[in-house]
RNA sequence: CGGGGUGUAGCGCAGUCCGGUUAGCGCACCUGCUUUGGGAGCAGGGGGUCGCGAGUUCGAAUCCCGCCACCCCGACCA
């Protein structure tokens, strides 16, 4: 794929330049660009438009903020629908959320060997607690007097602070199992960044378990990841392959990674979500044992599980089209939007009258429902713009309208529209949310599947890769092989699926056994 | 950390090679009138240390030197 620089891109296909925002932010966003360019069938000649979700940081061009994001009141209404139903279904399994310190001493992050690998190259690390005003004025700088005398790590996870916690709160077969989720931020210094995908800074929700056994602790990681693929099909409408990491894929510090992997519109997969097995290795490095009810000590079973603003990533780039976001009516932030169309202020009161029962009967339906009779915005200027904020259901009553006792209805999926009577109105729209809901999901996944495929010759591999997709192929379990692979084409292992076909082959490279197809592609 | 590129109005850009009126254009913003069923039209208006510093020159957005910032590609990664 060719390079394109982000604001030639943008200059080229107009209507892309949502990723750009108006007037609270100069940044260009090049999340995406290149990769959005393939999905951009036609071009208007807008040249301005925005869509009110996220922001670059630019704080006084601070370097330090690179990387890191502002989420707007939009794209935050979004983040904060996903939040809650994430929420609610973990309590329905049984979980309670707590808060755990920003801070992680350095020497907490060195207990587990793999872990402090892991993430020792993307930390960022406090070393002083104090500024004081410079000499001849220079401005303020750090206090060499106030050097910490242990540096402190900001979180890029919290399982080293959370185990560190939990061996006091352990004593006891009968203090297991404890379920904890935390909502938070985090933050790891990767060298390169992708707006949503890859921020610096991220918010997150991270699950730490503790099980008196490996049966228990194995089953909860399990648990999870359906939870998370429950979450991504039928709230996110995405689609999404449940699988075992293979062994370098793996978290630092797990026996094994549970993901959900789903397909992007440009065919390349994201990881979505991970739940992982930690066995003993945390309760060892932190010395959490429990006695349980003969009598015996032992090592706590561990799990941790999370998902993060990279869903909002995901959800872009499922569903979005040339006009903008379209988003599933169960994560909208409002579900329906109507917009009134007239020619004077008396009209415009018989609108409003009009308008006041459908929002009623919307409303006690349990729809969200946004009336903007906002005067200083045209009618088709509210129709841009709510299409690119991607709400589900479009409804347009004017002066025709008033005559008939109609309304026009308008789905953002299929961008189609038709007028019909306001009686039973309620209703309709209700079914129609739930069709769009469930048209989405169908069109992601028959995009996926027309995108993925079985391919048995390395040589056949090599080929088909360059399409993009999923590629279904044996390989022989060996970190050799997938580097070999990987090294050659970029793609790499995203799963080995969970569920499906699970007859057996020979590695389409080394030719040795293999148990079952796993899943290749190129990945964010 | 390597390779490439870009800094000009709130945003997107032209102008730079080849120095020369008061630095332009589109969008956005403000005022007025007409409009309102897919991002309105016309008229008028406001807004600029040309990334920063030093130099060459009668004269620098433009040439030279230094610095800074940001973006893209790669290594790394959720």
């Amino acid at each position: 794929m060719e390079t394109v620089e982000a604001h030639t891109f943008l200059s080229q296909f107009p209507n892309f330049s949502y990723l750009c925002s108006r007037n609270y932010d100069n940044r260009i966003f090049t999340i995406m660009a290149k990769e959005l360019k393939e999905l951009t069938p036609r071009s208007k000649d807008y040249s301005q438009w925005y869509l009110d979700i996220v922001t670059k940081a630019d704080l006084a061009e601070n370097s330090a903020v690179r990387g890191c994001m502002v989420i707007k009141p939009y794209g935050f209404a979004i983040w904060e629908k996903m939040q809650r139903q994430l929420d609610d279904m973990f309590k329905e399994t049984g979980h309670e959320n707590a808060y755990f310190p920003l801070f992680i001493p350095k020497s907490y992050l060195s207990r587990e060997a793999d872990h402090v690998e892991g993430f020792a190259k993307e930390c960022a690390v406090v070393t002083h607690y104090r500024l004081k005003n410079g000499p001849n004025g220079s401005g303020l700088i750090v206090d060499p007097e106030a050097k910490l005398e242990e540096e402190l790590i900001v979180r890029p996870t919290s399982e080293t602070i959370i185990w560190s916690t939990y061996k006091n709160w352990i004593q006891s077969y009968r203090d297991l199992p404890l379920l904890i989720n935390q909502w938070a931020n985090v933050v790891r210094w990767e060298m390169r960044t992708r707006l949503f995908l890859r921020t610096t800074e991220f918010l997150w929700q991270e699950g730490h378990t503790a099980h008196a056994t490996q049966e228990e602790a194995i089953a909860e990681a399990e648990k999870m990841i359906n939870v998370y693929a429950d979450f991504a099909e039928q709230y996110m409408a995405m689609p999404v392959i449940k699988g075992h990491k293979s062994e370098s894929e793996r978290f630092a510090g797990a026996l094994d990674t549970y993901t959900i992997e789903a397909m992007m519109q440009d065919g390349k997969a994201l990881q979505s979500g991970t739940s992982h097995f930690l066995g003993q290795n945390f309760a060892k490095a932190f010395d959490v044992q429990f006695t349980d009810k003969n009598g015996n000590r032992d090592y706590v079973w561990a799990t941790s599980w999370g998902v993060s603003t990279r869903l909002m990533g995901a959800l872009i780039m499922s569903h979005s089209d040339d006009n903008g976001l379209v988003l599933p009516p169960k994560l909208a932030p409002y579900q329906v939007v109507i917009i009134p169309i007239y020619k004077n202020e008396e009209q415009l009161q018989q609108i409003n009258e009009k308008v006041a029962g459908i929002v009623k009967g919307l409303k006690d339906l349990g729809i969200s429902v946004r009336y903007d009779n906002s005067d200083n915005k045209k009618p088709g200027w509210k129709f841009s713009e709510y299409e690119l904020k991607g709400v589900p259901v479009r409804l347009a009553m004017g002066g025709r309208d008033l005559e008939n006792n109609t309304v026009e209805v308008a789905r953002r999926d299929t961008l189609t529209k038709e007028t019909l009577s306001c009686d039973g109105i309620e209703q309709h729209i209700k079914a129609l949310l739930e069709e769009i809901q469930q048209n989405i999901y169908r069109k992601a996944a028959s995009f996926r599947t027309s995108q993925t495929r079985e391919v048995n010759s390395y040589e056949e591999f090599k080929v088909e890769i360059e399409k993009g997709g999923f590629l279904l192929c044996h390989w022989d379990g060996t970190p050799e092989t997938e580097e070999l692979i990987k090294n050659e084409t970029k793609a790499t292992i995203r799963c080995i699926p969970m569920e499906g076909d699970k007859s057996p082959g020979r590695c389409m490279v080394t030719g040795k056994p293999s148990p079952q197809r796993v899943i290749f592609a190129r990945a964010y």
